[in-house]
DNA sequence: GCATAGTTCAAACGGACGTTTGAATGAGAG
DNA sequence: CTCTCATTCAAACGTCCGTTTGAACTATGC
């Protein structure tokens, strides 16, 4: 067994990852997550200091590996010299990605959890997530931007916004799909899948 | 002046599009709406029943001119036969974007309210938008599978809901706010880059 | 044994939430 | 003017919210 025992703290940020990916930050009380944690509502308090922080923790700890993969993978990159489109957007998309693959472990609901705060309604909530991938995340529209002197930066950007978009979008469906879209894709094949996708759109698709 | 006055009614409607689009469904406030719209707080139920149906209506409104112009635009292409994929594509997203471009007037808090709509975290929201869309939608699903006759429809069914993600991501805003990413795009390119990059994801992205 | 620091606990805090009530107000019809 | 009915209003309903408190428990070091 590789669990001898959860702490409290371990269960609070589990929990609050599979709860703050189904119902959003606002829609999750500290309530229903200290309950499915079996803690006391004064413990998130006392091991963060305060709903935000909860959340600002479990943020953290779902994206580190994810970000260290990505710079992992870039610096390996960058070592051979200039890299191209296709190399790039699959040393991003993979690591985002690799979570949703592992089932039976945490990291489709970190998946969820990721892509779901990426994209919450609130500025806030979205800034937090920016804050946790940014240095890298920056890395790589750079990256790109070289790998495509053809096409107008702008056009890189907006490219790239749109792959951190389709991620996103994809990692936090990585459970519930939306009705009549069930069965679109083989979750093995998503990665590739997409990368296929992005690699044909930023070849052919930007403005020069 | 096109507004005579205003009633209590609309301006609930007016800003609880705003708000909603702001800060999601469960982050904004029976409260912060009816004091903004300059309404009583009892007014939300007597006119629409509840929180949740209130929410419906500003749906039901902010769809029903993009679900008609697209049921226009797809009539009028399938009279000709079959559709391109281009055509297809265009027909989806200029409707979705023209909101947008529509600076002054009230489209681009709406598009913003359907993004966000389309991806609050809650799946309980989420189906409401769709079924304000799910009809027409699904005939442009079929329309992309005819006209992509050597793709695997599971495969067009990915590019179509990526099509429906980066759509509502760009009327959302989300993203494009991110910091270093700020001046992406010129509003009015938003669609033609958009389209573009879309349909060079299609015709070469996808598996046979 | 005692002391200590870390953790958990039941209980309560004030405030904000969506909803409901019943009376007051308004405009239009007869 | 009077009746009617739709609308607006202040006020309150009970519930849930994030947070705080201070005491109780637990384990480890001496």
């Amino acid at each position: 067994m590789e669990t001898p025992v959860e702490s409290t703290r371990e269960r609070l940020l589990n929990i609050a990852e599979q709860r703050f990916g189904e119902g959003g930050y606002e829609g999750t009380s500290l309530r229903a997550i200290t309950v499915a944690a079996a803690a006391n509502i004064a413990a998130v308090n006392y091991h963060f200091g305060s709903k935000e922080a909860l959340l600002r923790a479990a943020v953290a700890r779902a994206m580190a590996p994810v970000n260290t993969e990505r710079r992992r993978r870039l610096d390996q990159l960058e070592a051979k010299g200039q890299p191209t489109a296709e190399q790039l957007i699959r040393a991003f998309i993979e690591p985002g990605l690799d979570l949703v693959l592992r089932r039976g472990e945490r990291g489709p609901v970190a998946a969820r959890f990721i892509g779901r705060v990426a994209f919450d309604p609130s500025q806030r909530i979205r800034e937090l997530y920016a804050a946790e991938s940014d240095p890298v995340e920056a890395r790589y529209l750079t990256a790109l931007q070289a790998a495509l002197p053809r096409a107008a930066p702008e056009s890189v950007a907006f490219g790239y916004v749109n792959m951190l978009g389709l991620l996103a979008l994809h990692q936090s469906q990585a459970l519930t799909r939306a009705p009549g879209t069930e069965d679109v894709e083989d979750p093995g094949k998503l990665a590739e899948n997409l990368i296929a996708f992005l690699v044909a759109a930023f070849d052919r698709g930007l403005r020069a």
